[in-house]
DNA sequence: CCGAAATATATGAAAAACCGTATATACGGT
DNA sequence: ACCGTATATACGGTTTTTCATATATTTCGG
């Protein structure tokens, strides 16, 4: 993966807010980020499948749902710089409200819808 | 500086190369960088006109040329982020012969031009 | 097999990014 | 005042990105 290519992915708001939810919880399906990040479902697939084509994320389907996480196998470079990037931004909005949110939806629902 | 804004900014290569030799060197006016990236200079000039607005460089005038230096007045979660990605795309290409470039033509040369 | 829920993709249009070329500005020397 | 060099910006066109809406796919239960 070329640098810009990650630094491109990482340009987009949903993309990183996705990530960020991704990087606080191991594991997530589409309904979950739908929900805490109040985006619709086509937006939230759409870049998904873009964090997919990089690499960034992978995905497992269980029954209806599948559930996407972060890669743990990424270039050195790409790790030290996701991870940065993740942390940095952690302390700052919308990032810390999404990360409240997700707990409040996820409390509410049994599983997921 | 939105986060999403800094990546962005870093998802160009060029300007991605411009960051990677500015870290290298503290200090290099534009005549350099036309030099060691091969780039036209409107090229190169309109893309630290861009890190200057986003206030990842700083310029300083010396009669005709204009330094240009990383600016060391970031955010903590920018500075660590920018920091994090220069240092490990170093080893990668084209950085790492772009600065070999730029020790050569710096050697060549008395003052700029 | 059929319907409903979860997710994915297609399509078309709007916005943004990028580049080459041309032109403008600023400074120093003559 | 004028010229040359270094740098900046403007303009026009092409490509890329993004989104909303509509439609397809997959899976499960009945």
């Amino acid at each position: 993966m070329a640098p810009e290519t990650l630094f491109q992915t990482l340009s987009d708001p949903t993309r990183l807010r996705i990530l960020a939810l991704l990087a606080a919880r191991d594991e997530l399906c589409v309904c979950d980020l739908t929900q805490a990040l109040k985006l619709s479902q086509p937006m939230i697939s759409r870049h998904l499948a873009q964090l997919r084509a990089v690499e960034l994320v992978s995905d497992r389907r269980e029954g209806v749902w599948i559930h996407y996480r972060l890669r743990p196998d990424l270039p050195a470079w790409a790790r030290a710089v996701l991870h940065t990037a993740l942390d940095g931004v952690a302390r700052l909005e919308p990032y810390r409200a999404d990360r409240q949110k997700l707990r409040a939806t996820a409390r509410q629902r049994a599983r997921c819808a």
